[in-house]
DNA sequence: AAGTAATCGAGACGGTACGTCCGGTCTTCCT
DNA sequence: AGGAAGACCGGACGTACCGTCTCGATTACTT
């Protein structure tokens, strides 16, 4: 009858545990890192956490939804994007921040993650929302940016020009067929903007 | 020791039955098209094929050297490589090549092989020597020609540059964040020849 | 706060719902004749009844009380006996009764009462206090009487006699070795009356 | 082509070990006996017997399924006989020697297998099979014998005179309103052969 | 022709993890 | 103070594959 002015729902029952979540994520993240995906079995998390089973289960659908929040939980990488108006410096400042993530423990990790999610739909649903997404849109914007500022030619295809500068990244990190160095971000910024043909 | 004048080892004993090697390929292949890796069991593969687990085990480490040889078997693809003159066309021919590979069932497979590589080095590394290597000596070689002929800049990283052309279509099909489409391969050669700066 | 000038022993609180009392025994009545035992959960209950849990932990200590009380609720059956004099007429009555509640639905949910009373001391007490002593103090005082007439020997073990009645019936319930006819109640009285000697 | 004699099947594959089958059926014994049929867990039992889940469900059916073996196993209770000729005495022997083997360990583990069989049919017939048929069938001739000697009248139910001297066994076994004592069976088979009217 | 040796099929086995069910306990809000 | 709702831990369930291990049968080469 009363209004009820604050935000809760305030529905019925015993409210989930802000414990119980936290024990998830942070033995998950643990095992990630201590063994890799394999070591995150749903067993181990919740032998680890404290936590039965079934609560893993019911907020979580599947293996990698455990993971990939962990994950998340864990490693909170921030895109920040500085848009200095130069734009070579500006995304080589950007792919080199990522170059540098995916050297360390993470990098496995998200191999891992994206290896799992090749079959595992949702996972990978989750992944580019949750990961891909953000990323591609902020560099997006810097790019179309560009184009407005005349420095990159208005025909230019968006997407394919942001999966050359990132692809190549995944692409090292999965395959494992050249080293991850630092060297590469401007290399593939250079490439991108110059062209490799002589002038 | 003694010489040994047969070309054949000669080796004692009951021979390989070239029988049930290819039945496990087959039976291998069959599932990894109906029910994708996840099916593709050791276990499935030896029931299907009417081979015994230990056969299977004899002769293939890990289910992923099972997949990937049922993959060769079954995807033969040729890397053949026109070396026209044309650059770009060239290049061009040979991503669409792999475009078109990746837009059918053969690309889920591959894109579930990658996946299950990240938790298998054996596999990531026949992955490499099998698959990934013969296609990068290939293009890497008509583009080492063409720094010769003066079309690229001699100081052109070339792994970063096969990176560039390649990487994108690994990451469009493990990722799944736009489509493979045909319209691809041009745009992805034409950014790395030219650059994307108004000239 | 308020005087409550109601009469009943005003304890403080709400008082318990009759509302829920009957819905649990209704419930649980109706999954007992449905799918016996084993599908007269607590939580089925719960859910049937539209009670919570602990609700019915409250009330019932165990779930074989639950399916007792809810037994008694639907199969109130009436311990009458009648005392004619004629003492194989009325023994044979009363076995026969028993005998007719036994073949039906309510038989088999008795025997899984048993069974489950193997496991549970508390159920199997109730059982004794509830449905086993009455009948048998009904029993016994018939017999007893019986003694006072001279129609039986007084030195007669009147527990081993009423077990030697009535044991055959719950035997062939929980064994099943062979079937509980309507001809058996007069087989009974007559074998502990006569013997089975040649006179 | 040559005649094989020999009784063995000789079935392809690997036997079934018999260790486990042995380590199966004490690991159950003994938790029957430490902690009650309860204790007999699927789970409790491979572990304790260093047997895998998986081999115990291969050759049981069901948890009743082992635990009844194991008891068979354990307690090889023989149905000997003596016929003496002296019918009450040898009715007396029998019966006392299964109100001696309920009075211990094994009484309270056969009420919970009586018990479980309740919900579990293939239990109930295993029971019916292994331990009641057997006993019933040896009785039942030394009965018939009587009547053939003239000891009892030959239009007596044997099924029913069986159930008459056995149940109350089994009838305060479960139920236990009154204690399994001693004195039990010559009283028993007293008056079923004399009845309880006064001559 | 007999012996030797590697292979094959069948299938049993120990082990790990899965996803589910139910039992009891708890916490919160509503009446 | 009940009671409904529902989250929680724990324990066991029955199943799927894994990789290993016996078996008996088969098939070649060697003596």
């Amino acid at each position: 009858m009363s209004a009820t002015p604050t935000t809760t729902p305030a529905r019925a029952g015993r409210p989930r545990s802000e414990r119980a979540r936290l024990a998830v994520l942070e033995a998950a993240a643990d095992l990630l890192i201590e063994g890799g995906l394999a070591a995150a079995t749903i067993e181990a998390v919740a032998a680890r956490a404290g936590v039965s089973k079934v609560t893993i289960y019911k907020w979580w659908p599947t293996r990698g939804s455990v993971a990939i929040d962990a994950y998340f939980h864990r490693f909170k990488e921030t895109i920040e994007f500085a848009d200095s108006g130069d734009l070579a410096a500006d995304l080589t400042a950007q792919i080199a921040l990522l170059v540098e993530a995916f050297r360390g423990r993470a990098g496995v990790v998200m191999a891992e993650l994206i290896g799992l999610a090749q079959s595992d739909p949702v996972l990978a649903a989750t992944l580019r929302q949750r990961w891909l997404e953000p990323r591609r849109a902020a560099s997006a914007a810097v790019l179309r940016r560009a184009v407005e500022r005349g420095q990159i030619r208005p025909d230019t295809d968006i997407a394919a020009l942001l999966d050359q500068l990132y692809a190549p990244l995944y692409y090292r990190l999965t395959m494992g067929h050249e080293p991850l160095d630092r060297a590469l971000a401007p290399t593939l910024v250079r490439t991108v903007l110059e062209g490799v043909r002589p002038r």
